[in-house]
DNA sequence: AAAGTAATCCGAAACGTTTCGCGAAACGTT
DNA sequence: AACGTTTCGCGAAACGTTTCGGATTACTTT
């Protein structure tokens, strides 16, 4: 690969001269001379090497992106691509590109975060990391950039949902339906959206005037096999709820299948609304009636802020993004009680 | 940020030293001070920089990703995501981070892939590239170590699957079911998974003497969107064929919806076979009969086959993978010809 | 004509590492 | 005691940039 030097040489003029000539430099060059530098470092080929500027300047352009983990397995799921896409999109035309640092395992201690911290990146995104991390902590505390995304961290700007009135809705559209005997397939407590989606149905419920029956919230965590398993120990009650409220989509797909194994009808014998509204809610059969969360907007919101903090020309704040109903087929009113 | 100059003032040390004790080489270092170092290291929670490394080493530790795309727009779908799963799962493993190269707009001109070539990456993976591209072309002049994943390169590694093995599966299995008048929903000529599975579908017909008939061969692309444009063009011919091959499975679940446009019954009224089997073929009604590709054991293989090409301990080799049909209940027999 | 100012461009330092060369000390060996 | 051989440790060069200080030249201005 061509240097600087190496242009510098050929073109006989400084290596200083070269590098204000290619960058339109904080000092002038002669358009002449310029001209003669621009063709020599065509002529080679000439690169600048990103690490070597990046090392002097202090900027990557790199910003590195934090997956959600689940008990230290990384987690590629629909949620991690709706995120990510936005993400990508966004970064596309600011410029920036995307590191996805596999290396990083926990965000629960200092040592943990420090691959962030080598130089490589100027920011980081962290997706839906457990609340309120040590790492995370840390990173406000030392000042590097960075933002929350579907987490709350005290010290960090986080950008997450509504989940209080996202629930509230899910729960409001079953009693509308007339639904009283309701159940939750419950998310994971050390996971910020889990915990809260979990409080604000027992808070629904309760503003309704629901009565709660404790045998109908089972562990569902976020992934469909933990719905699946839910789903079964539901279903094999005597005395079934008529609808059922999910932590998300996956798990909610997974109480498709424990509906199917039972050949129970959605939504004839039970109504199911999920949470999330990720694309394969409206693939699976009936259509399934979600909480719509919105990724790209929020998505987009954050990778965009983050851009702001890292050039200091804004004070960024959370932001807490409305969620609204998604009335698709799983969901119905409840068969009359004989 | 503490260098590894703070370090030797703080230890009393030179910064050779340092590095020595650090790196537990390439010279040794004796336990005495080399526990001192190690302290204060601690002490000052010394990170090293990665730039500075690798400017030096020429190591990046850090696989570049460039990702599909379509007329400049970048795709972040499931066959995007089915791939990314493989390659960080298995660079998680490998202790390489994964660069998201969103500034690659293109890999047809030597310029376009230059931002690969500024030290932050020792590698390249290519995801569903444009056949035989002049950028990558150019990376095999000047031995950058790269890959080719869903694409065929003649002067690369390329990684890809049997096209025509697949869609004579699943031709075949539709001819079996006694289909003989089966049309398809072709894919992108730019690309060589379209390209093949096209040519083999025509092939496939011929070989089993079924005619072709070209009305019922149209455009779908790789898009749900493009599938459903093509699904309302065949749906509307006065003579329809009784079953489908998609160019992949987005485009089938585009088929899908043409059908449910006109209420015509799959698998009933019309047989439809996808291609790929991203999650998707799984969870759409009727499930979606498909020909699998081994996302997860090609996005690997590549993945690894990379390293051995970065390490130089290995003459990497393309290698083409074997699909399989997955019968799922988007195909049945024909309806009795009236 | 002298003095001031602007335009050019060079050399060198800096960023934070790794690694080479080489001297000094410590250790064995005859 | 003289000689090799390790061990230890320092200083400096190198990686490829950016940017500062300052020297030289050219252009104004008085």
């Amino acid at each position: 690969m061509a240097t600087i030097k190496d242009i510098a040489r050929e073109a006989k003029v400084s290596v200083s001269t070269v590098s204000y000539a290619l960058n339109d430099g904080p000092r002038s060059v002669p358009t002449e001379v310029k001209d003669r530098i621009l063709e020599v470092a065509a002529k080679l080929h000439y690169r600048p090497n990103r690490l070597a500027r990046s090392l002097i300047t202090r900027k990557s352009h790199v910003i590195g992106i934090v997956p959600p983990r689940v008990e230290m397995d990384m987690i590629v799921g629909p949620y991690f691509v709706s995120m990510l896409n936005g993400i990508v999109n966004t970064y596309e035309l600011l410029q920036q590109d995307v590191l996805i640092l596999t290396q990083i395992k926990s965000t629960e201690s200092r040592e943990a975060i420090y691959p962030l911290l080598d130089g490589r990146c100027d920011g980081a995104i962290f997706l839906a990391p457990p609340h309120d991390s040590a790492g995370i902590a840390y990173l406000s505390e030392i000042n590097f950039p960075h933002v929350v995304l579907s987490g709350r961290n005290s010290t960090s700007p986080n950008f997450d949902i509504d989940n209080q009135g996202g629930m509230q809705l899910a729960v409001q559209h079953l009693a509308e339906l007339g639904h009283k005997k309701i159940g939750m397939l419950l998310g994971p407590n050390n996971h910020v959206d889990g915990l809260e989606r979990n409080a604000a149905f027992v808070e629904s419920m309760n503003s309704l005037g629901l009565k709660i029956k404790p045998a109908w919230l089972v562990e569902g965590g976020f992934q469909q096999s933990l719905g699946l398993e839910g789903g079964r120990k539901i279903l094999a009650l005597k005395d079934r709820p008529t609808a059922m409220c999910c932590a998300n989509d996956e798990s909610a797909v997974g109480f498709y299948t424990a509906c199917k194994e039972r050949g129970i009808c959605i939504p004839e014998e039970i109504s199911i609304v999920g949470f999330d509204n990720v694309p394969m809610a409206s693939l699976v059969e009936p259509n399934l009636t979600t909480v719509k969360q919105p990724f790209d907007e929020m998505s987009r919101h954050a990778a965009k802020s983050l851009i702001a903090l890292i050039d200091g020309c804004l004070i960024t704040q959370s932001k807490q993004f409305a969620t609204s109903l998604v009335v698709r087929s799983s969901t119905a009113r409840p068969m009359e009680d004989k």
